[in-house]
RNA sequence: GGCGACAUAGCCAAGCGGUAAGGCAUGGGUCUGCAACACCCUGAUCACCAGUUCAAAUCUGGUUGUCGCCUCCA
């Protein structure tokens, strides 16, 4: 088929023809969630981000194969051999077996991307599902003289290849091994960069998820997964792997010292990093303590899906700042789009030729390494534009299976039930009204209006009559 | 110390060498008893300095500022 889509590709630092392996089709992978506490909008923002590139692939007519792992084992939270794991830190905080935590916080996490229109990944594999495949990669890995065993620990021996930092050009001597405070150099490391495949020697007593290994009982070290669970679904040639800019360095690189020193050539074409969530402080961050959360955020009033659209009017590439004031900004725009697109007749004909213009325009915008703000616009040039409100809801209603902003919803207020009581009542009220604005008693008709105001009935005088509303 | 990103109107934001898209807000107007809705109109020479060019927000060099990464992080 014909490949448009262009994409900034980290590995090459350049935006490039997106060109899969197998024509037509697509192998994508996204690194998952550490499953050990709710996701912030941060996380999300990389997610979102990722089901746009998604589903433009798919409107492009690619056939897409997405594969997300969830960490659900392995995590540290802080150094190799000085910190806690992650989930048993979660599973301690709140009293619940590791295996109950992962459960809980996977099903909150997919219930977050249900609310952001965040479509499930066609595969979605636990760590710990796939103890044998990692164990079958570290023996090879160990055969080919790749990794080493020290200490008790499998490490991966970076000073076996040529080029181990490919994303960023540093050099191995300009990097300084604990720059920052919290971090202890473990002294089993032959060479500063070295990486944990399988921990047997854990300093946490009570490690509660443990596998038999051919090096004794231990678990994975934390970059394993990706690599495996991808190549068990997607094989040995990938075209897209998603993930944050902070996963570059050392999660990113990690996986295709791994991947291709155990595979023997080039694993991943293309490498796609969301930047940033930043608050005023700087990066969000889960170990600040207090951070947001889509249920946060609904708490306060907010439509997840004002988060969705403040969201893509950004460029992924470009820290994003959040704020209260822009999203409050986003709530207006996004309430008058779907007004807009509402209030659109269904009426007409659907112009084929201006159909193919603006979804042509669409396209280009998004093909532009995911332009998202440029589609925006052209929905609302489209809006605008000398044509059918047929062809207009068609256009939108085709933009909304990338956007996924529910452009179609039902008002935002959900739908409540209205009794025909209350309804003669209020017809009967709005009559009253009507008649004493026709004898111009103004302070009669305001005080009607107060009054069913009060009772959550809020009515405004449009063109085409008396329309009212609960609130 | 090393590596990297970013800097466009009150706010969000596009722009990739040819003379500043779009949206929100503001102000003015149409409509309206008022309000709300809708519609029309309304604004920036692009952090700073130097250079390349007929032409630069766009390229080069430098300065300043903000942020990120350098084994918790999306």
């Amino acid at each position: 088929m014909d490949n448009k889509f262009k994409m900034y590709n980290s590995l090459t630092k350049k935006v490039e023809l997106f060109v899969p392996n197998t024509d037509g089709k697509v192998a994508m992978y996204t690194c998952g969630p550490t499953v050990y506490h709710f996701a912030h909008i941060g996380n999300l923002r990389s997610y979102i981000m990722e089901d746009l590139l998604e589903k433009t692939l798919r409107y492009l007519q690619y056939d897409v194969k997405r594969v997300m792992n969830i960490t659900d084992v392995g995590h540290l939270s802080s150094d190799a051999d000085t910190g806690e794991d992650k989930m048993l830190k979660g599973a301690k905080r709140e009293h619940k077996t590791v295996m109950e935590i992962a459960k809980f916080y996977t099903d909150a996490f997919f219930e977050d991307c249900r609310k952001l229109n965040i479509k499930r990944p066609d595969v979605v594999e636990p760590a710990t599902n796939c103890i044998s495949e990692f164990i079958h990669m570290i023996t090879v890995l160990l055969e080919k003289g790749y990794a080493y065993e020290m200490g008790g620990n499998i490490y991966f021996d970076t000073s076996k290849l040529e080029n181990y930092h490919v994303f960023s050009g540093q050099n191995e001597d300009e990097l300084l091994v604990g720059v920052r405070d919290d971090v202890e150099e473990d002294l089993n490391k032959k060479n500063k960069s070295d990486f944990v495949l399988w921990f047997t020697k854990s300093k946490f007593d009570d490690q509660e998820l443990k596998w038999e290994s051919p090096w004794g009982l231990g678990y994975p070290g934390w970059h394993i997964e990706c690599s495996c669970i991808s190549m068990k679904h997607l094989g040995e040639f990938m075209d897209i792997h998603c993930g944050g800019v902070d996963n570059i360095f050392p999660h990113h690189t990690n996986e295709i010292a791994q991947s291709e020193s155990y595979l023997g050539h080039k694993w991943c074409n293309y490498w796609f990093h969301v930047h940033h969530l930043n608050d005023k402080s700087g990066k969000m961050s889960k170990s600040k303590g207090d951070f947001l959360t889509v249920s946060l955020l609904e708490s306060k009033g907010y439509n997840p899906l004002v988060y969705r659209l403040f969201c893509l009017q950004s460029h992924y590439r470009k820290p994003l700042e959040f704020s209260y004031e822009v999203l409050d900004q986003m709530t207006t725009v996004y309430n008058k789009l779907v007004k807009r697109i509402a209030d659109l007749s269904t009426e007409g004909e659907v112009d084929q030729a201006k159909f193919a213009e603006y979804k042509a325009k669409f396209e280009n915008a998004l093909c532009e390494d995911l332009n998202s703000s440029s589609a925006i616009t052209v929905l609302y040039e489209m809006l605008k534009a000398d044509m059918s409100d047929a062809t207009k809801r068609a256009l939108a209603q085709s933009f909304d299976e990338v956007l996924s902003l529910d452009l179609f919803a039902a008002p935002a207020e959900p739908a409540k039930e209205i009794d025909s009581e209350l309804e003669t009542y209020v017809l009967a009220k709005i009559e009253e009204r009507k008649a004493a604005k026709k004898e111009k008693d103004f302070a009669k008709a305001d005080a009607i209006r107060a009054e069913l105001l009060e009772k959550g009935i809020a009515i405004e005088d449009t063109r085409e009559g008396v329309k009212w509303k609960l609130v």
